[in-house]
DNA sequence: CTTGCTGCAAACAGTTTGCAGAACT
DNA sequence: AGTTCTGCAAACTGTTTGCAGCAAG
């Protein structure tokens, strides 16, 4: 599935007229390799210690493509930073983010989802995308 | 209900020891004058208009006690800018945003928030709060 | 009088941009 | 060769902070 994501990029690239670099395959590589909710300032710092001399601008640059490819997502927590997730095919997963440790825990309910449908529905919506983020305590830290 | 919040407000002051100064006032006035998701400059803006000498500094720090106070919440849209609501007592609402032309259509849903506090427990996870966004094209601007 | 609050300007952090040179096609 | 992309540093934008003076208690 990684394989389909580089391929997905090479083809919104080629669509674009994009050119292919070095660059762009070692942050996608880092990328993909990535757990959820990465900053691009961890993700800068991960590309560069594989491989020293790439900048940062680029990796903003970079990720500004990726989320128009499909294949990011931004997510704005509450930590000053843009942060980056995976858009994974058709699914799509929410999060409780823990106020006392910044863990995230993600989940998934259909219900929820066929809801905001319904909701939208009744709005003359059309929904694009959507966002759920539950704050609260986790287990270990509500004490 | 206005005054319940200037109330409020004043109560959370006193119990934190802070002082009722002038801009204070002018700001929360100001504040509950407007509708939802003010940007801190709009605010400002607003503030300065029948109030010049007011200091951009003085409605970041007053906003935050706001939020301490309970009387206002943060909202991360995608605009750069970090914005405040109101938080009416109790209620809660979430938001259809158009990435078309900006609108919010704000809603409630009771079963969603059942089904958020059941994922919570489920997860031993304690809810503080919660944020639902739902982007897509609006009536008009779906065309 | 004492301490907290304000306004200003400077400092910051995250992100964007201009440009000369490097790299892809 | 013709462009696009990159790295660097400078520029920007939104937000925070230090400090001297002001004002509330």
């Amino acid at each position: 599935m990684i394989h389909e994501k580089k391929r997905t990029f090479n083809e919104f690239a080629a669509s674009k007229g994009l050119r292919s670099t070095r660059q762009r395959d070692i942050i996608l590589d880092v990328f993909l390799s990535t757990h959820q909710h990465v900053s691009v300032e961890e993700l800068y710092l991960k590309v560069k210690a594989s491989n020293p001399g790439v900048g940062q601008a680029t990796v903003y640059r970079t990720l500004k493509l990726f989320v128009e490819a499909g294949l990011a997502r931004e997510v704005l927590l509450h930590d000053g930073q843009t942060r980056f997730e995976h858009v994974m095919a058709g699914e799509h997963h929410d999060h409780l983010v823990c106020t006392g440790c910044n863990a995230i825990i993600e989940f998934e309910n259909e219900t929820i989802e066929k809801l905001q449908d319904e909701i939208a529905t009744r709005h003359g919506f059309k929904i694009r995308s959507h966002k759920l983020e539950i704050y609260g305590l986790c287990a270990s830290c509500k004490g």
